[in-house]
DNA sequence: AATACCGAACGTCACAACAA
DNA sequence: TTGTTGTGACGTTCGGTATT
């Protein structure tokens, strides 16, 4: 047992106080570390060498909130942001064993979704009707996979409406392939489709390009329309990076939740197994 | 049935971290 | 240095449940 007296990377970066309990574990392959970041509602798992004999699991006190007084808003942000993210803490795990067997949850979870990968997501918000068409997964000779065509079809759509696409409606598509990611935007009711293009990779540059449907751009209305499009085709961007972000946080949680249950079913395990050892060598030893 | 409350999910903004 | 991405924070909306 532990509690350490000195502070430690995480008492010293988030000022919260940590208890430490310490289980020396025979032919225990894994050093953990548990920590439950009650502020977020997180878990977070730390798991380091593949030799060590110690399970450590660390507690982090309820942080004192301090961050209630939302007169101070930045300030309040400002320490907010300070917080490293859980992928961030996900990173500096150094053990490819909790890696890999977060992956393989999420991948087990993914597949639980309903083959994600073999059937086209449909999902509606609001007013709004998404559909996700299947990607061509191409896995080469040496195993290494290429993402292929991904396509996010946007449309507005009523809820009545039996047909995805009516006249009219907004239809945004983004797709991502081999030369980055496009989108495509309609300009006016007309049908005429504005393509973007943003390369990530290849012979063409960083950051949006405008790639097809003709037209000089020039004229002050047009930039306005450019610095508006440009403005959807982030938003459109964001929308989508945050419920990816949450999806991978939910799942991330989800995780961390089923291994601290886990951590705490070993650990009574082995107090008990302790108990029961020490009780065994007081009687050998009266 | 109307209302209040709660939690989940969402869209947006701001900003840190990262890559080119 | 600049553009992109990931994510915390915040406000809004919506559906479910409890209460009146």
């Amino acid at each position: 047992m532990s509690g350490g007296s000195s502070p430690t990377e995480l008492e010293r970066s988030s000022g919260q106080s940590v208890s430490v309990v310490q289980v020396s574990i025979p032919n225990q392959p894994v050093q953990v570390q548990s920590v439950i970041q009650s502020h977020v509602q997180q878990s977070v798992i730390h798991a380091t060498g593949q030799n060590v004999p110690t399970i450590q699991v660390v507690r982090v006190a309820p942080v004192e909130d301090d961050l209630s007084d939302d007169s101070d808003g930045k300030k309040r942000r400002e320490i907010l942001s300070r917080r490293p993210s859980y992928r961030k803490i996900l990173n500096e795990l150094s053990s490819p064993v909790s890696v890999a067997k977060i992956e393989e949850e999420s991948n087990s979870s993914q597949s639980q979704d309903g083959d994600s990968q073999d059937v086209a997501t449909n999902l509606t918000t609001n007013s709004v009707h998404y559909q996700q068409t299947p990607g061509t997964i191409q896995i080469s000779a040496d195993g290494s996979v290429a993402q292929g065509l991904q396509m996010l079809t946007m449309t507005n759509a009523s809820p009545n409406s039996t047909t995805a696409v009516t006249a009219g409606a907004t239809i945004v598509q983004y797709a991502t392939g081999p030369d980055g990611q496009q989108f495509y935007i309609p300009v006016g009711s007309t049908g005429t489709v504005q393509a973007y293009q943003i390369a990530t990779s290849g012979t063409l540059p960083q950051g949006v390009v405008m790639a097809t449907t003709g037209g000089s751009i020039g004229s002050p209305q047009q930039l306005g329309e450019e610095a508006a499009r440009k403005r959807e085709l982030r938003l459109l961007k964001n929308r989508e990076a945050a419920k990816e972000c949450r999806r991978k946080k939910k799942e991330y949680v989800k995780c961390l939740e089923n291994r601290v249950a886990v951590l705490e079913n070993q650990n009574k395990t082995l107090i008990e197994e302790l108990k029961a050892l020490k009780e065994l060598y007081c009687q050998k030893e009266g």
